[in-house]
DNA sequence: GTCAGATAGCTGGCATTACCATTTGAAGGA
DNA sequence: TCCTTCAAATGGTAATGCCAGCTATCTGAC
């Protein structure tokens, strides 16, 4: 199912789903070679295929003779810096996709505003995972549209950590349950202003996007941390409740 | 020798050196497993494993039941994409490095411009290994100033490209043989800006420092191409001459 | 004679088994 | 109580066998 053709990359990837599910802890021991094989019903060169990718991931460590440790996530395990907020990628993505934007409204072909035009109305469909991935066409077509390969990069690095962050990610997800149509005018008024050749509005049109991401990302945080206190205080209120001395009075 | 201490590794690394060697030329493929097992005097799972590891760090494609092929170098085999011009990332860099500066101008603290202004006089200097490093450093401050560390990954991504991709390295290697005041003069500006805390001034004071730059590539891409045309000439020259018909005469 | 289909051989994909080297921890002795 | 020792656990590697997909050649029909 999860293996295309490569049995080991299956593996790779039901691994990395224990691994992000919490099932084997950063810092923690895989299972044996041998008690992975059996779980997944293949055979242990199998196994050390998926382990040694995982490897070159830099997502495990193999130690001879006592065992494959998941790598602390502390620090980056794959070249992403894990601290990097949410708040940091958004006003980054801001301040690069902005300009990105703007020199895209002066590069534009009719063409590729028909591709523009064709995403937007995808990401109308109701599934995240439709969505999601409109989302990701329509800003990763504005930066191919700006002929600079280094833009192009930069801009899917953006990408890249977003998707991989596990703070980022989470932090985006709680805050794209908003219904399509609000999130698709907000693109529209990219789209206008890209097929208007209008560089400053197309400019504007991608800060604003951003400034809407960066508001509704403080109002999850903000809510976020209040039922954080809550549980704290419920917690505290269990604890130290003293019932064990005055119940059976 | 090479694999301290997994024999995979060993193999990894002597199939590297073959490919670099240019015995295994990119693109093409490399000898089946069991070819490489007898030629490194190791087991086919052991070739197995080094191909796989190969595999994630993109250096080699497998397709199954034709072999595994070298992958095209022409892209990033290092993460960066070799056929950046340095054009594009000048203007990439004027673009997100603007933006940084116009941050960095409401952040900066006067402690940073004092560091800004140590960096600046090191710039005077006229040995080119100072010079670059403190050109690196003064760009550097102004990225972690904007205290966005997505921000700051960016820009350091675009020195890694600026230093690591041959054709850009060797473009801007050409052009920073100007004499030292001329470009301690444009990081003045930059630097007066900060002082400032003018935002738009440092954005324009960054903006005309990348646009000499862009000067200066054209002028001494132009020049090269100008050269290259002569020396086709000559050559040309020398295979038709006819010297050989009328010498003697 | 040419083109399409079949076949045989390579090539990688995976499983199985066996044995070796290192690590680890617990048992046993000082 | 501490140190030594040794055996079980675990990864490391080898050898072998068979399967599946691709390729190129060969063969047959048109």
């Amino acid at each position: 199912m999860a293996g295309d053709k490569r049995l080991y990359r299956g593996i790779v990837d039901k691994i990395l789903a224990s691994i992000d599910a919490g099932e084997f802890p950063p810092g923690g021991r895989l299972p044996p070679e041998r008690e992975l094989a059996e779980r997944y019903n293949v055979s242990r060169p199998t196994i050390r295929e998926a382990i040694i990718a995982l490897e070159a991931l830099d997502r495990v460590e193999v130690k001879t003779g006592s065992g494959v440790y998941v790598v602390e996530s502390s620090k980056g395990w794959n070249g992403i810096d894990l601290s990097i907020s949410p708040f940091e990628l958004t006003e980054a993505r801001a301040m690069i996709e902005g300009e990105a934007a703007a020199l895209a409204a002066i590069m534009i072909t009719n063409e590729q505003l028909g591709k523009l035009e064709l995403v937007l109305r995808e990401m109308e469909d109701e599934s995240p995972a439709v969505y999601e991935n409109a989302d990701k066409n329509f800003h990763g077509i504005i930066a191919r549209v700006t002929g600079n390969k280094m833009l192009d990069s930069v801009i899917a690095n953006l990408w890249y950590v977003r998707d991989n962050s596990p703070s980022v990610h989470r932090a985006y997800q709680a805050i794209c349950e908003t219904d399509g149509s609000v999130r698709v005018a907000e693109h529209m008024e990219i789209f206008e202003a890209l097929k208007e050749r209008d560089d400053k509005k197309a400019r504007d049109a991608m800060h604003q996007h951003f400034s809407r991401i960066i508001n509704k990302l403080m109002i999850a945080s903000e809510k976020e941390e209040m039922e954080a206190i809550q549980r704290k205080m419920h917690e505290s209120r269990e604890r130290f409740s003293l019932n064990h001395l005055v119940s059976s009075r």
